[in-house]
DNA sequence: CCCAGCATGTAACGAGTTACATGATTCG
DNA sequence: CGAATCATGTAACTCGTTACATGCTGGG
């Protein structure tokens, strides 16, 4: 039982789904392939923590609805109260800014341009979703009981953690911009 | 060649270390094993990027000291001005938050709680370093050609982050304890 | 005397990505 | 007519972790 798998289960204590329904909304929150949530869930299957129906569509292919069983429930319950273990961030930047020195100003200047740009997109998306649950619920966000609440957190962890990004790349890109007026466009002369 | 191997190349290009040395320096950016650096290592040596150096020690094992090629040297100064891709984080509090409903009350404000710390503890330590670089160099981290400025730019990074971290587990404990103060508590009377 | 740190490696396994494979519908 | 979305799966591969394996030094 991987936290993957736990992710799976937190998602079906809402009610039931198929995979690719989980695929899609676990994204934000842990980036998954559908080829790594199918055999996942026929596994899950197999331990009883899940279980299938085959819903027949019009138009459409047949579904396969996963529905959390009770062993499952139980599961999660366990899982949710253990603490959890730190973040894992993998992030090419970092690793590029440690040899920024090889990469020239111009270069420099548009690898945290690309960033910025990708954090605003990230803060205006989470700041759009979050609207759309404002108006859901009428600002009935803080019952910890409803899952609306969840979504709140989660939003503005996303708001947050996107915006002192953005403000990371600003303050580089600030900085670049006073090495290019002083040191390096003086020398250039 | 992945993203690791451009990782240690690039910590090469300021000078030579052994694949111990490689595995200390790469932690703060990127997390990896020895046991994934040292074949990588001899992988990258096969392809010509890097050569090592056998050094005798008195009262140690010896060292195999790595040194970057002007093969190596040329594809990283490729890799870094290229875009970077996105990052990527996996957080298991992130999918527990999505069933904290699950949880209880105590529960969820000790799994904030002990996030909390833990990005406190980040900062702190993040923000030493960052007073130690500052002593080092008495202020003259700005120069974009010294390797100083590639730690000054990342140790903000990492300060950024855990406090922007931080401040999201404040906001929820005190959410969390305003419900506890009105519909919880009042519940449970 | 045991533990932490330096120093190097391999083997087995689990996690995650990419590509292969299929097939219907809807929208531009 | 092609691209995107819904819908499901497998196979091959790479990436990453855990455990196995060794050996020496210095400090509590």
């Amino acid at each position: 039982m991987n936290t993957l798998a736990y992710g799976l289960l937190g998602i079906l204590t809402r009610g039931p789904c198929t995979g690719y329904d989980l695929m899609i909304k676990l994204q934000p929150f842990w980036e998954a392939k559908h080829s790594q949530i199918y055999p996942l869930l026929a596994r899950l299957e197999e331990r009883g923590y899940v279980a299938h129906t085959i819903v027949p569509q019009q138009n459409k292919p047949n579904k396969k609805v996963y529905a959390i069983s009770e062993q499952g429930r139980s599961a999660v319950r366990q899982w949710v109260v253990e603490p959890a273990s730190p973040p894992v961030t993998r992030d090419e930047l970092v690793l590029k800014t440690y040899c920024l020195w090889l990469a020239g100003a111009e270069s420099t200047l548009k690898l945290f341009q690309q960033r910025l740009s990708h954090s605003r997109q990230r803060m205006e998306h989470f700041s759009q979703r979050l609207e759309e649950l404002k108006k859901e619920c009428g600002g009935r966000m803080t019952d910890m009981d409803s899952p609306h609440f969840s979504r709140y957190l989660l939003l503005n962890k996303g708001i947050c953690s996107a915006r002192s990004q953005a403000e990371w790349c600003d303050w580089v890109i600030s900085l670049l911009k006073k090495e290019q007026g002083t040191n390096f466009f003086d020398h250039s002369i």
